[in-house]
DNA sequence: ATTTGCCCTGGTGT
DNA sequence: AACACCAGGGCAA
């Protein structure tokens, strides 16, 4: 099936930038499995291509109803957030499963991102519901229920190490009935995300992913080490200097720190401060790093405001 | 209220 | 090839 996009789309980026772990290429197509659907898309400027599932579903997993550029005028504060824009224009959050999306998550703490694929590919391909598409074998991502009924063991042996004993406690709490994703994606921002940190293997950095990522509150501004370097970097004359020092010299992000952090990105940024988040990330990952030299870092800098 | 050490394991670079 | 090194945090002491 073929679409043709109205607004500013860019695949690839919205697929890389670390909000989704389970799509791969193969040749010039994108394959994904999101929830019992596996489907294939590929882009060309303005047209997409995709089987699978229907357009209403590609509208709504891509996000194709966000006003890409009324957020970027909103969030477009100052120099550097827009070269990040410039360079990925078209990032866009997808809308994934909540259960898949706290799972990820959950494991996603001290892993690289290499890691974190194979680990959610092992669980699927043992706990999950087998899939053919087009000849290759797919498998869903295993359902609260199907986790709550597995052994440490099981889970251990998917890779998990000390992130098992989470993810299973987890599923029974979801199993239960007693914690449901979509009730908690209905709350306001501050109450869901305290409702999420009852999740063992959840706290304030996975909270704001799964907010973010999967229910749908884009105000959301996760403050992972790449952002807090950002923050450091390019937004350090927003704090004052004791702050900036205690950021400097404490090795992690206690909770203090981070609801700091976090609460200047919601506020300097908006009601779309998630999208700030995941194009200065991305850009700052894969394009800052690399291609820009220390000269030009602080020309990017030097732009600002 | 904050800080510190530990948690498992696979990817990446040398 | 084998072997450090450490990664997109959370938790408990």
């Amino acid at each position: 099936m073929i679409l043709r996009l109205s607004g500013p789309f860019d695949l690839d980026a919205t697929l890389c930038c670390g909000q989704v772990f389970r799509w791969e290429r193969r040749d010039d197509w994108w394959l994904g499995v999101v929830g019992d659907d596996v489907l294939r898309v590929r882009q060309e400027g303005d047209v997409l291509e995709f089987s699978g599932v229907d357009e209403v579903f590609i509208k709504h997993y891509f996000s194709l109803d966000h006003d890409i550029i009324k957020i970027a005028e909103e969030i477009g504060k100052d120099g550097y957030i827009k070269a990040a824009l410039r360079a990925y224009w078209g990032l866009r959050l997808v809308r994934q499963p909540p259960w898949e999306c706290l799972v990820s998550f959950i494991c996603a703490t001290y892993k690289s991102v290499a890691a974190i694929c194979q680990m959610l590919q092992k669980l699927s391909a043992k706990f999950g519901e087998g899939l053919s598409f087009e000849g290759y074998e797919y498998y869903a991502f295993p359902s609260a229920d199907r986790l709550a009924a597995a052994s440490l063991a099981e889970l251990e042996s998917c890779g998990l190490g000390y992130r098992a004993s989470y993810v299973l406690e987890t599923a029974i709490m979801v199993s239960n009935g007693r914690h449901d994703l979509v009730s908690i994606g209905r709350l306001p921002y501050e109450q869901a995300k305290r409702a999420l940190l009852d999740f063992p293997g959840v706290g304030l950095k996975v909270a704001d992913c799964v907010l973010l990522f999967s229910l749908e509150k884009t105000e959301a501004f996760p403050v992972d080490v790449w952002v807090k370097r950002i923050l450091q970097r390019y937004y350090i004359d927003h704090f004052d200097a004791d702050f900036a020092r205690k950021l400097a010299t404490q090795r992690g992000l206690s909770d203090s720190s981070y609801a700091r952090l976090n609460a200047f990105g919601r506020a300097y940024f908006g009601a779309y401060a998630g999208y700030a988040q995941e194009y200065l990330y991305h850009y700052e990952r894969c394009f800052a790093n690399r291609k820009l030299e220390k000269g030009n870092r602080a020309y990017a800098k030097a732009k600002m405001s």
